[in-house]
RNA sequence: GGGCGCUUAGCUCAGUUGGGAGAGCAUCUGCCUUACAAGCAGAGGGUCACUGGUUCAAGUCCAGUAGCGCCCA
C-alpha cells in the first residue's frame, strides 16, 4: 500500500504533470455497460483508507475550507441533503485538484428536540417516560442510542461520495465543542448578553420547551371568532369583545380600548366583571388596540398573549397563568382546572351561551404558530427563561455583510438577511429539556446568588453555602451550531487548525437556515474570533416537488436520494443535481433526468472502451508537439481549452449546472460525436490517414484524461475508476490530479473554425438523406460546387472522412457543374451541395424542402433587410452590430438567389 | 398586511453588460454502422403570461395586470 505522502504532489510540481514518456499504460477489459455498483464503494474505501481527503495544516498550500452544515444525529439523508453535500463536494474536490489544502470539515449535531423525541418514544413503547429514569440515567440512554443508531447520515453521506476530512469529525456535544459553548455562554452573561427574564415565549405543550421565534412555524388556519359580553360592573349593560381563544378569558385581567375610540369614552375607568370567574377587571386605553378589528375592545391576557403582555406591563395588570405546561388548566382556572386547552374552550364556551354572554361566533382565518419539530399549535406562555441580548451582536453582522467582508452568492439574499437581522428580536436560548448543553447558571438555595462561571461551583459565592444547584435547563441547539466554524477547529484552544483553516472560504446552504443558523454563525464569528466566519455564502435552490412544495415525509412527496443512487448510480444521480443547481430557482427534481445522466455515464464509459480498444498494447502517452496535429486534433484540443475554461470560470461563480452543462456538452457532442468518429479512419485505414494514426491515439488519450478530470468533481467514482483502469505508472488517483489547465499551446481558433464549416457539410449530406429517406447502406454519390479555393482545399482534404461521416461513395469538386433535375441540393455560403439521386429522388418532396428552406432564409433576409433600410439602425446602432448586419444580408441574398435556381430547375 | 421570486417547446428547465430563441426527456422517420439501442442519423414543435413604456433594437431594462409559489407579520 502506497502512503498517503507518496500519492500527493508536492506544492512545488508543475501543474500539468504528465506521466513519464515510454511507459505504456495499464489497459483493462471495459464491459459494455457501466456498472456503478461494481465502483462505488471500493473506490471510497480507497480514497478514505488512504487519507486522500485529508487537509493536513502543515502542507504549506493555500487553506480552502468549508464547514459542512451539521445534520442532525438523528436524521438520515433526504434531497436537500444530497443536493447540499454534492455542491460543497463538487467544490472541495476542485479546489483540492486545483493545488489547495482542502478541509471539508464533517460533524453532526445533537439536535435536542429531535433526539429526545425520539429515544423518548422509545421509552413509551417500554410504558416508560424520562421521568421514570431520572435525567442521569435519560441522558445516558440518549448516548446509548446515539452510539447504536444516530448519525446514519454519515454511511450516506459516504455512499454520496463526499470527501470529508472524517478523523477531524466533530459532534456539538462531544467535549471540547461544550467547552466552546461553555465559554461562549460565561462570556456573553459577564457582559450583559445573556439574561434571565420573565418574558412570554412560544411554548410546545407536547415537547414541553419554549423554542425561539424562529422555530415556530405559522399557519393560517381556519378558526372561530368568538364575541363575548362582559357586564359592566355596577351596571344592567355589558360590552362585547371578541376574542380567538375563548379559555384564555379565565386569565384576562383587563378590557382594553383605543383612547381615541369615541363609541367607548363613556367606558372610561370603569370596571366589567369577567363571567365564569367572577372577577373585576379594569377598562384600560391603550394606542395598539385597534380601531377596526371586531369590536374595538380586547380582552387582555397578559400571561397568554405577547401584545397583552406589553400591554400589561403598561398598565400594571396582573398576570395569571392559567395553563401548566402540557396545556391543561391550572388552579387558577377555577372550575376548568384539569381540562386540556381545547376541552376547556368547549366547555367555556357552552357556559357562556348557557349564561347568555355568547353574542355569536364567526369563521376567521388567523395565523396560528406550530412547533416546527413536531408541529403541535404553540401556546404563548409567560415563563422565566434566559435570553441572549441580540441588537449589538446583530449591528456588527449587518456591517460584515455591508462593507462586503461578507459575500451572499446569488446576492439578492442579502436582502433576506437585513430584512431579519433589522427586526431581529432577542433570542429565547433556554430549553426544559435533558439532551443538549446544559446552562452553566448555578443558584444558592440560601441567598439566592446566581452564579455563571467557567467552573462548576461547589459553594456559593456571596454566602458560602454549599446548597448550591446547577439550572435545569439546556440550550438552544443553534446556540452550539452558531460556534461551528470555530469550534469544530478546535477554539477555545489555540490550534494550528484553526490559525489556518479560519476563516472558512465559503458557507454552502439552503435559505431556509439563513437566520437559524447562517446569522448567528456569523454574530458569533465576529464576536469571539474577531473575523468573519465564511466569506462567502453560496445560497442553493430547495427541491420542491411538482406542485412546488417543500419535500416532506408528511407530505409524502418525497424522492428518496438513496432509491435513486441505487437505481441509476451514484454519480449520475449527482450530476443530475448539480446540472439543475442553477441560481435563484428551485428544483423540481424528475427521475427521468436521473435516468438520462444514467445515460451519460454509460456514454462516458463505452468511449473509455472505444479508446482502450483503440490505443493497442504497449501504448505510451508522450508530449504532443503541436507541429504534428491535423485539424481536428487541433479543433478538438481547442475546444477543450474552451471547455476547460469555462467550466473553471463556472465553478468560481458557483455556476454549478454551467459547468455541468459545458463538461456533457464537451463530453458527448464534440468528443464523442465528432472527435470520435474521425479518428476512426486514421486508426483503421491503410491510406495516408494511417500515418497519423499515432498523434490521434495520443490526442484521444490526452483529451480523455483531460475530461475525466474535468468531470471528477461531478461524478467522483467512474472518473477514478477509468482513471485507474487507464493510467500511466507513476500517476496517482484522479482525486490528487492537478486540475486542467488551458494550454496556450493548442489555442487553434482557425483549425476550429474550418472544422466547423467540415462538420456543416457533413450535416447538409446527412440531412438530405435523411429527408429523403436514402438508407444509410445506400451510399450517395455527392458534388461541392464552390470557387472558394479554401473550401475547395479543404473538400479534397477531408474526402476520406466525408466519406465515411456522411455515407458518399464518390465526391467531386466541380466549380462548373451543372445540377440535373434528378439531383437533391443543399446551399452553404460559397458552397453548393448536389447529391444525384436519380431513381431514389421524390421531386415533390425535394421541392417542399427547397421551398421550407428558401421561406426560412427570405424571412431572416426581409428582417434584416428592415433593419438596414432604418437610418435609425445604421445611425445609430454601433458600427461593428451595422456591419455584421450587411454580411448577413449578403448571405442571406446569395442563398436566396441559389435556392430559387434550385426550385426553378426541378419545375 | 409587508417583502421576494416565478410564468420560455407536450413535460422539467437553461438563457450573466439589450443585437442570431436553447438543453434533457417525450413525439415522428430511418438505422442492431465492429465504443455505446442507456446507442446513431434526421425531423417536427415556442406571439418567451398579458398590457404599456424606454431604446435604432427587449425573453433580457422599467411600470402595471393576471396566475402560481415562498418568506415574514
Amino acid at each position: 500500500m502506497t502512503s498517503p505522502g507518496d500519492l500527493r504532489a508536492a506544492p512545488g510540481d508543475p501543474p500539468a504533470r504528465r506521466a513519464r514518456a515510454d511507459e505504456a499504460v495499464a489497459t483493462m477489459e471495459f464491459s459494455s455497460v457501466y456498472d456503478p455498483k461494481a465502483v462505488e464503494d471500493k473506490w471510497y474505501r480507497f480514497w478514505e483508507e488512504k487519507g486522500l481527503f485529508h487537509a493536513d495544516e502543515g502542507d504549506g498550500r493555500e487553506p480552502y475550507t468549508i464547514v459542512i452544515p451539521p445534520p442532525n444525529v438523528t436524521g438520515s439523508l433526504h434531497m436537500g441533503h444530497a443536493l447540499n453535500n454534492t455542491l460543497q463536494d463538487i467544490l472541495t474536490r476542485w479546489k483540492r485538484m486545483a493545488g489547495t489544502s482542502a478541509l471539508w470539515m464533517p460533524g453532526m449535531d445533537h439536535a435536542g428536540i429531535a433526539t429526545q423525541n425520539v429515544v423518548e418514544r422509545l421509552l413509551r413503547e417500554e410504558g416508560k417516560s424520562r421521568d421514570d429514569l431520572g435525567r442521569e440515567r435519560f441522558v445516558e440512554r440518549v448516548w446509548e442510542w446515539k452510539a447504536h443508531y444516530g448519525g446514519q447520515i454519515q454511511g450516506q453521506l459516504r455512499r454520496l461520495g463526499c470527501s470529508l476530512d472524517w478523523p477531524r469529525e466533530r459532534f456539538t456535544l462531544d467535549e471540547g465543542l461544550s467547552r466552546a459553548v461553555r465559554k461562549v455562554f460565561v462570556s456573553l452573561y459577564e457582559e450583559g448578553l445573556i439574561y434571565q427574564g420573565y418574558r412570554i415565549i412560544n411554548w410546545c405543550p407536547r415537547c414541553q420547551t419554549a423554542i425561539s421565534d424562529i422555530e415556530t412555524e405559522y399557519r393560517d388556519l381556519e378558526g372561530a371568532l368568538w364575541h363575548i359580553r362582559y357586564p359592566i360592573a355596577g351596571s344592567k349593560d355589558f360590552i362585547t369583545v371578541a376574542t380567538t381563544r375563548p379559555e384564555t378569558m379565565l386569565g384576562d385581567t383587563g378590557v382594553a380600548m383605543n383612547p381615541a375610540d369615541e363609541r367607548y369614552h363613556h367606558l372610561r375607568g370603569k370596571k366589567v366583571i369577567l363571567p365564569l370567574m367572577d372577577r373585576e377587571i379594569p377598562m384600560i386605553e391603550d394606542d395598539f388596540v385597534s380601531l377596526e378589528f371586531g369590536t374595538g375592545l380586547v380582552k387582555v391576557t397578559p400571561a397568554h398573549d405577547p401584545n397583552d403582555f406589553e400591554m400589561g406591563v403598561r398598565h400594571n395588570l396582573e398576570q395569571i397563568n392559567v395553563l401548566d405546561e402540557t396545556g391543561v388548566i391550572n388552579e387558577n382556572g377555577g372550575p376548568y382546572r384539569g381540562l386540556d386547552r381545547y376541552e376547556a374552550r368547549e366547555r367555556v364556551v357552552e357556559d357562556l351561551e348557557k349564561l347568555g354572554l355568547l353574542e355569536k361566533k364567526e369563521k376567521h382565518m388567523h395565523s396560528v404558530g406550530h412547533c416546527y419539530r413536531c408541529h403541535t399549535v404553540i401556546e404563548p406562555y409567560l415563563s422565566k427563561q434566559w435570553f441572549v441580548k441580540i441588537k449589538p451582536l446583530a449591528e456588527t453582522a449587518i456591517k460584515a455583510v455591508e462593507d462586503g467582508r461578507i459575500q451572499f452568492v446569488p446576492k439578492s439574499w442579502e436582502k433576506t438577511y437585513y430584512e431579519w437581522m433589522y427586526n431581529i428580536r432577542d433570542w429565547c436560548i433556554s430549553r426544559q429539556l435533558w439532551w443538549g448543553h446544559r446552562i452553566p447558571a448555578f443558584y444558592c438555595d440560601d441567598c439566592g446568588r446566581v452564579m455563571v462561571t467557567m467552573e462548576d461551583p461547589i459553594r456559593c459565592d456571596a454566602c458560602g453555602s454549599g446548597n448550591v444547584r446547577q439550572d435545569e435547563d439546556v440550550l438552544d441547539t443553534w446556540f452550539s451550531s452558531g460556534l461551528w466554524p470555530f469550534s469544530t477547529l478546535g477554539w477555545p484552544d489555540t490550534t494550528e487548525a484553526l490559525k489556518k483553516y479560519y476563516p472558512t472560504s465559503v458557507l454552502v446552504t439552503a435559505f431556509d437556515i439563513i437566520f437559524f443558523w447562517v446569522a448567528r454563525m456569523i454574530m458569533m464569528g465576529l464576536k469571539f474570533m474577531g473575523d468573519v466566519p465564511f466569506r462567502e455564502v453560496y445560497i442553493h435552490a430547495l427541491i420542491r416537488d411538482e406542485h412546488g412544495h417543500k419535500m416532506s415525509k408528511s407530505r409524502g412527496n418525497v424522492i428518496d436520494p438513496l432509491i435513486m443512487m441505487d437505481r441509476y448510480g451514484t454519480d449520475a444521480f449527482r450530476f443530475t443535481l448539480a446540472i439543475f443547481a442553477a441560481q435563484g430557482r428551485d428544483i423540481i427534481l424528475s427521475e427521468k433526468r436521473i435516468e438520462g445522466y444514467r445515460a451519460f455515464c454509460n456514454k462516458i464509459w463505452n468511449a473509455t472502451r472505444f479508446v482502450s480498444l483503440n490505443l493497442g498494447e504497449g501504448f505510451a502517452p508522450r508530449e504532443i508537439d503541436p507541429g504534428e496535429l491535423d485539424h481536428f486534433d487541433r479543433w478538438i484540443l481547442h475546444r477543450l481549452n474552451r471547455a476547460v475554461a469555462d467550466v473553471t470560470r463556472a465553478l468560481g461563480e458557483y455556476r454549478f449546472n454551467e459547468a455541468a452543462q459545458v463538461i456533457y456538452e464537451f463530453w458527448w457532442h464534440e468528443y464523442c460525436d465528432w472527435y470520435l468518429e474521425i479518428t476512426k479512419q486514421r486508426l483503421y485505414s491503410k491510406g495516408d490517414e494511417a500515418a497519423t494514426a499515432d498523434t490521434a491515439k495520443q490526442v484521444l488519450y490526452l483529451v480523455l484524461r483531460r475530461s475525466l478530470q474535468l468531470l471528477h468533481p461531478f461524478m467522483p467514482f467512474i472518473t477514478e475508476e477509468i482513471w485507474q483502469a487507464f493510467s500511466a505508472p507513476g500517476e496517482g488517483p484522479i482525486i490528487l490530479s492537478p486540475w486542467p489547465e488551458p494550454d496556450a499551446r493548442f489555442d487553434f481558433a482557425a483549425d476550429a473554425e474550418e472544422a466547423e464549416l467540415f462538420k456543416e457539410v457533413v450535416y447538409r449530406i446527412r440531412n438530405i438523406r435523411g429527408e429523403m429517406n436514402v438508407p444509410p447502406d445506400k451510399k450517395a454519390r455527392v458534388i461541392f460546387k464552390t470557387s472558394s479555393e479554401g473550401i475547395r482545399g479543404m473538400l479534397e482534404r477531408e474526402a476520406v472522412q466525408i466519406r465515411a461521416l456522411a455515407r458518399v461513395s464518390e465526391m467531386t469538386v466541380d466549380a462548373a457543374y451543372a445540377p440535373d433535375k434528378t439531383d437533391a441540393s443543399a446551399v452553404m455560403p460559397e458552397l453548393e451541395i448536389f447529391l444525384p439521386l436519380r431513381d431514389l429522388i421524390d421531386i415533390d418532396k425535394e421541392r417542399g424542402r427547397l421551398e421550407k428552406e428558401l421561406a426560412r432564409v427570405r424571412g431572416d433576409l426581409e428582417r434584416v433587410e428592415k433593419k438596414l433600410g432604418s437610418a435609425d439602425f445604421t445611425g445609430k446602432a454601433p458600427a461593428q452590430v451595422v456591419e455584421k448586419e450587411r454580411a448577413k444580408r449578403d448571405e442571406y441574398l446569395a442563398l436566396s438567389v441559389k435556392l430559387a435556381e434550385s426550385l426553378e430547375k426541378l419545375a
